[in-house]
DNA sequence: CTTTCTGTTAGAAA
DNA sequence: ATTTCTAACAGAAA
């Protein structure tokens, strides 16, 4: 689930939870999920606050008060951060523990304690995911490895045909580039794709100026309605307070193969493109 | 039983 | 320089 919405609604409910709560302990369950020494890690950590969280692309950089350092959390395909407070639960990743089912549960790697008791459970399935202390001023290493966002102010229907310009790779493959585009993951792609019409495997010079406009538009609005949605995809998710986050709903070709087109009454197929399970309708996308 | 698939991406190979 | 493939891992589905 974590693509760029998923980790902005992460992001928010973190910031109103574990702001400023110092850390009074951090359990390593399975240490390489961390990629700094554990005891420098625990060292640097234990004592200290989270003092701002944002966001580049699907990267969580969390400031800390003191030692002039940032944790990166990176969620990959399966991570979780789930913070808990008396019973409940906040935030998520690819899916929160059934209600009532408690934490730590084995995918629980990294625990972080606080003085009120509450707690921040790093949870990763398939341990693609990682936490990584860095110096602030190692930030802009970090950075330059992310491409433009689909909402940033400065994002052009120009700026993205300047990037397809040239390339033979397929379309969808340059939106799943995160050195391109930040925070575009397999779903969104497929979504975004089907909403302009054009099919996933059009090589990306191949685009009129039309379609190239009809992606930006598409990006924009559809990043911006999961963001809305609290982008929820395959979970049954329910934050503390009581709100069912579900763009699944929304979702027009990802998951449907088989099904039938909302738009043209076509089966939408599912083939590899990129290497990854692609979704799309072969009477509307062309 | 084995094989294939899965929301990511770094790094190698082509 | 760009594009494609694979590995990292665990578990569910076929």
């Amino acid at each position: 689930m974590p693509e760029l919405p998923e980790v902005e609604t992460i992001k928010n409910d973190l910031k109103s939870n574990v702001i400023r709560k110092k850390i009074v302990s951090v359990d390593l369950g399975k240490p390489r999920i961390v990629k700094n020494r554990g005891s420098e890690f625990k060292k640097q950590l234990v004592g200290n606050e989270f003092i701002d969280i944002s966001r580049i692309g699907k990267l969580l950089i969390i400031s800390l008060k003191r030692g002039g350092l940032l944790l990166l959390v990176h969620l990959k395909m399966t991570g979780q951060l789930i913070y808990c407070h008396q019973g409940k639960y906040v935030a998520g990743g690819h899916s929160l523990p059934k209600l009532g089912s408690s934490l730590p549960n084995k995918y629980s790697h990294v625990i972080f304690k606080f003085t009120d008791n509450s707690k921040l459970f790093f949870n990763d399935l398939r341990q693609f995911g990682y936490l990584q202390l860095i110096k602030r001023g190692d930030l802009k290493k970090v950075t330059n490895n992310y491409g433009i966002e689909p909402l940033q102010f400065n994002f052009k229907p120009e700026r993205l045909a300047e990037i397809f310009k040239k390339r033979t790779a397929p379309v969808k493959s340059l939106l799943l580039n995160q050195k391109l585009i930040a925070g575009i993951g397999n779903i969104y792609a497929d979504e975004v794709l089907f909403a302009a019409g054009v099919l996933p495997d059009r090589q990306a010079k191949s685009l009129s100026n039309k379609e190239v406009k009809k992606i930006f538009v598409a990006s924009q609005k559809i990043i911006a309605l999961a963001i809305k949605h609290r982008g929820t995809t395959f979970n049954d998710y329910v934050d503390a307070d009581g709100n069912v986050g579900s763009f699944v709903k929304f979702l027009k070709v990802y998951g449907r193969q088989g099904k039938t087109c909302f738009r043209c009454g076509a089966t939408v197929k599912k083939t590899k493109v990129a290497g990854r399970g692609t979704h799309f309708c072969p009477e509307c996308q062309k």
